[in-house]
DNA sequence: ACCTGAACACCGTTCAAGT
DNA sequence: ACCTGAACACCGTTCAAGT
């Protein structure tokens, strides 16, 4: 049986989940797959690019919501609202396509910091920050601003993931802790996503106001 | 002459800067510093470690602002404005709390990509976030929203600021690009984080009427 | 086209033994 | 207390040669 670009990337995919990233080597992966290491070099050029396309396959799927099919179009009954098109629930949509990414990541070991190397690295696709930017743009942004909006919550998305996911690996391994300071209580699970998300999308809805007001 | 462990902080710090984080390893900054690897043992326990001592000393002494010395009290002078205890420009502070350290790990080459595996290695001091937090409390938010608050803006901080830095070290390696979608406009130098900064402060602002609405 | 065999040039970490 | 010498157990990557 050869050996297809899918099967190494879901192989990588399953030593990640099973065992992290610090397990994660090519030489693992390799011998998981029955096969020498310099196998995989034919299909990715390096250990960063195949990082990259867990990556992708990791997020991709979030950014892209599944098209909601048409419920089978029933001509005769008309939509109620569905005719202006200004999306008038763009913050409903951006704080749900949101929380895909968030809930994406964590649907893997260690996915959150395997998706920052890719970004750092350069080397993941924007199809996150785009539909981020998309969803910004459906509230009335300018395009310059809803990128760089969707660049702030897609930094903070991972960031704030990334703690979190970090947080839980070392409740798991052995939890101590709750020692001098702990920042305060710390949050519940995901209670301190959906603040920082509250106050990131509590920004997009003042910013028509901030531009008049002088911003510090 | 004996090796402290300052001396090893500085020389990693040394070629940190000289030649980036894939260039920092032990036995390069054993032999650097005439030394064999096994020396390095003795002053740190391991690498990680080593790089969470680097985070902090690139973020701590951004995180606590010189302290003002307050400029010879002159007794004679009342000073006006000053007697209230509530600090009005809490939102000025933060933000020029969040551009200290921004400023800090761009001062350094992959200052945020040493920041962000310090963190997530959870090694590195909360002292940063602490700041973020008091600058919150001054702003009248209640200690647990502002250790939430903290987390978030400092996930942000830590996240753009690596993407900003990246993205530096992609231009002069030779950068091609401006291809197919480059997320619209990319925005000039610092342009990014201020308006992702100015978002965030917006949304705390408007934290006391989002209370009453209904969040997303 | 896809993979093996085998090497190259490294890593981080440990630890007895030295001074 | 601080470091050497030397090893252990790995890495990612390359590339001629095989099929």
């Amino acid at each position: 049986m050869q050996l297809r670009r899918h099967d190494v990337l879901a192989g990588a995919i399953t030593i990640l989940d099973e065992y992290g990233l610090a397990d994660l080597t090519m030489r693992r992966l390799a011998s998981s797959l029955g096969v020498q290491p310099g196998a995989l070099y034919w299909h990715f050029p390096n250990k960063q690019t195949l990082l990259a396309a867990i990556t992708d396959e990791i997020l991709t799927e979030a950014a892209t919501p599944p098209t909601l099919m048409p419920p089978t179009p029933m001509p005769s009954t008309p939509m109620p609202h569905s005719s202006t098109a200004d999306n008038a629930a763009w913050d409903v949509a951006l704080a749900a396509l949101a929380r895909r990414m968030r809930d994406a990541l964590l649907s893997h070991r260690d996915g959150a910091e395997v998706a920052s190397a890719s970004y750092a690295a350069r080397l993941a696709s924007d199809a996150p920050q785009e539909a981020l930017a998309a969803a910004c743009i459906d509230g009335g942004m300018p395009p310059h601003e809803a990128g760089m909006a969707a660049r702030a919550l897609f930094s903070y998305i991972l960031g704030q993931t990334m703690d979190e996911q970090s947080r839980m690996q070392m409740d798991s391994h052995g939890a101590l802790e709750e020692s001098a300071s702990p920042l305060f209580e710390s949050p519940t699970a995901g209670e301190g996503f959906e603040f920082g998300l509250g106050l990131f999308i509590g920004g997009v809805r003042a910013l028509p106001t901030a531009r008049d007001l002088q911003l510090p």
